[in-house]
Parts: C-alpha cells; sequence; structure tokens
DNA sequence: GCCTAGCATATTGTATACAAACACTCCAGG
DNA sequence: CCTGGAGTGTTTGTATACAATATGCTAGGC
C-alpha cells in the first residue's frame, strides 16, 4: 500500500504487539496520527485494517481499543488455522510442481541452518517458517482462503513470545517440515493435510506451554 | 456503522450484485461517490470492506474493479464455508442450550412454511435460511469464526440466481435443516459437522446447476 | 515505420477543516 | 445524598482541497 498508510499500519501494529499499548487501552485517532507522523485518514485506515485482524476492537459508539486475548482466543485462532492451512496443504500438494518443491526443500534447509546455529537464530527461523508457509499458501491457488488465513498467520502475540521457544520446538519443527515435502513429493493431499493440521496444533501447545506455563492452562488469563 | 459509509457500501454493493456494474469494470471513487450521492472519504471505506470480501479487486496501481466469479471461484467459496460452516456445526452442536434449540425449531418450521407456499415464498426461505445459519454461528462461540464466515455467507451471485431454485430444492433444504436439529438434539458434534457439510456441497451444486446448466460445468465461464 | 520521451489527464493518496455524536462534569432540584 | 439534565469537551464521521502517481496520447527522433 501507500507508504503513509504502511507507516500507520505497521506503527500501530508494532505498538499493539510490542505492548507499548497494552490491551483495553483507547486508540484515538488522533493521537496515533502524531505518533506516526501521518494525518488522521491513513490512520482511519490503519485501524480499519486492524480491526478486520481483530487486533483491535471497537465499542458501540465506534471508539478503537486494544483488543484483549485471552489463551481460549489464542487457541480458537490456532484451531481455524490448523483447519485451513490443512486445507491448504491438500490443495497444494495436488497442485505443486517440482520446481516449487525444491524452492520448498531449499527453504527448509535455511530453516534448518537457523536452528542449529549457535545460539538458534530465532529471527532467521520465523523469516524461513513464514516463507515456507507462503508458499504452500500460494501453491493451493485459492485466493478466498489466502485472503481468510491472511488475518491469521500473523498470531498477534506469538511473535513477542517467539524466542521463549527452546531449540528442540524448533528442530521438531524443522522436521515436520520435512514430513510435510515428503508427502508433498508424493502428492498426497491427505497425508499433507494431516500432517499440517498437527503441525499447528503443536505449534499452538509449544506457544501455551511458553507463554502461559505447564499449570496456568485455564484460559483465564488475558494476553 | 454510520449513515453515509452504509449508504455507500449498500450503495455499490446493490450495484454490483445487480449486475448494473458488469464483471471488470472499473470502479472510480469519484464517480461512485456522485452516485450514492455523498463524498469520496466514505466510499473509500466502503471499497476497502468490499475488497476484503472479494467482490471487488484492485490492480497494482491501486484501481477498483468488479471481480470476476469463475464457477471455480464459486466453487472455492462454497467448499470453504462447507469446512467453516461444518466447523461451526459441530461447535454449536456441543454448546447449544434448549432454549436455542427452540428457537432453531421455530426458524425452521417458518422455513417449512415458505417453501411449501404456492408459489414458494422464496424470499421468505432466504430470511429464515439466514436467520437459521446465523444462530449456528453465534452458538458456536468464536469470534474468529464467525469474521471468517462473514465474508463468505453472502454470496454474491446467489441472491440473483436464488429465485431459479425449484421447490424440490428448497424442500431438500428444509429437511437437512430437520436433520440437523436432530444432531443438535443429540449433542452430537460430529454428526452436526458431516450435516451441514453435505448441506453446502448440495447447495452450491444446486447453484451449479440453476446457474450454469448441467452440461457447463467446465469453470471456463466467468459470472 | 516504430520506438521513446514528455506532457496532459485521470485517479488515488493525504491532509485538514468542519459537523455530528457521544461521554463526562457539574450544578440544581428533590 | 441522590438524580436529572444541560453544557462542555473529546472523538469520530464527512467533505473538500491539494499532492502524488499512473496512464495514455502526441510529437519528435532514429
Amino acid at each position: 500500500m501507500s507508504r503513509a498508510t504502511d507507516r500507520a499500519y505497521a506503527g500501530i501494529r508494532n505498538m499493539i504487539l510490542s505492548g507499548e499499548l497494552p490491551a483495553g487501552s483507547q486508540l484515538g485517532e488522533a493521537a496515533l496520527a502524531e505518533r506516526c507522523g501521518v494525518s488522521r485518514t491513513p490512520v482511519r485506515d490503519a485501524l480499519r485494517r486492524l480491526e478486520g485482524e481483530l487486533l483491535i476492537k471497537r465499542n458501540e459508539a465506534q471508539r478503537s481499543f486494544v483488543a484483549a486475548w485471552s489463551l481460549a482466543d489464542v487457541e480458537d485462532a490456532f484451531e481455524l488455522r490448523a483447519m485451513l492451512e490443512g486445507h491448504a496443504a491438500r490443495r497444494a500438494a495436488e497442485r505443486i510442481d517440482d520446481v516449487t518443491l525444491q524452492r520448498m526443500r531449499e527453504c527448509n534447509r535455511a530453516i534448518g541452518k537457523a536452528v542449529q546455529a549457535d545460539p538458534p537464530d530465532v529471527m532467521g527461523f520465523l523469516e524461513g517458517n513464514r516463507d515456507f508457509h507462503a508458499i504452500i499458501l500460494e501453491t493451493a491457488q485459492s485466493r478466498r482462503l489466502g485472503a481468510l488465513l491472511g488475518s491469521l498467520i500473523e498470531q498477534p502475540v506469538v511473535w513477542r513470545t517467539a524466542h521463549q521457544y527452546g531449540r528442540e520446538a524448533l528442530r521438531r519443527s524443522h522436521s515436520e517440515h520435512d514430513e510435510l515435502l515428503a508427502a508433498f513429493a508424493r502428492r498426497d493431499g491427505a497425508w499433507a493435510q494431516a500432517v499440517m493440521a498437527a503441525h499447528i496444533h503443536r505449534a499452538f501447545h509449544a506457544y501455551a506451554d511458553a507463554h502461559h506455563g505447564l499449570a496456568a492452562i485455564d484460559g483465564s488469563r488475558s494476553l
């Protein structure tokens, strides 16, 4: 998108994800505009977008607030992701060509390298991971699926806690990608779907463990 | 939302769905603003929203055009709906209380009455059908699921062709709702999910038959 | 004759001013 | 002391003016 709108979107988004704007705080358009160095117009566009991604909720009088995410909300989002990305994986496995398959292999090699670095290169991992999933989504060739997943992929709180993931969790993620590649190589859609669904569900539990601790799985705390 | 934005959204949407603005035609903000009797600002909001619902697509230079829907696109949307609404039905069956169940029974009775009227009351059917599915979505208690389905429920072309559905198709829809109610009464999530998925898939074929004819299932024609 | 550069035009992006809606406070009356 | 309501201030909605950008056409050179 255009420069000012992007700046507003990225700026507000970062303020929310970094915790600079805590859950529940009001987002006045004028204040945000000043902080981002743009006028209210692009801020309004950005707020609409963020509202669609459920990072922001509006009260009955159209005032915007940072949405509060309970663990149940996050689980809900992961469950939908598992379903939709599983579907995407199945479609991709049925449609993938050898060139794309090769690209995915290289992508996962890069992820493997990031995992084995000392200390683990978490940013590199996240980037490779995002690319990997993006290729699958693209190969699935469903515009609507892409649009739906768009609001789910960038988990709001995941980024903040990614660094808490242990090397073991990253390594398992990497090896699950390998299994996905095996399913793709065989063009086995059902296999790919199952592996992907498991992959996402496991990622949720890795998140829940890292962020809430094993004892706190009660859904009562907000993020 | 507010008055002007709603007017723009509803106006543009109707122009697209009614065919007044054919697929592929450019949507200049200024022209739309004049036709809707508002300024460009609410028109821009409405365009953003419609773009999210994929009724509009933008080219690389940010110009808006009415999206062309091929039969494959419609099938794609129905497939996603089957998956997501199936999921919603499962959650709803596991959570529904007796009061809501009674409301749904009454809703389906109203649908039955519309179907048996002579001639069939198609508008009444559509209205009841929408309510029925809305109750399920509400009972599923997943904000994100609601947001995702929001962009899928209002099939753009379905409304234009609903009147072509025969009484038999409407009657089957009604009886499938009955089966759904049976699954809900037993709190059987898996059953509800299966019935709902079948319900949506059948609806797609009813649509395809009515709109494209039995011989034209090739995905090449746009809507 | 064709390609390219540049200008004219159309269209979207951004800023700002003003209008409307809402929330909040404070005072008056019971 | 509690309640109702008017007034004030804050916040969002809308309109419009201006800036930036893309597009298409024309003219000039090769």
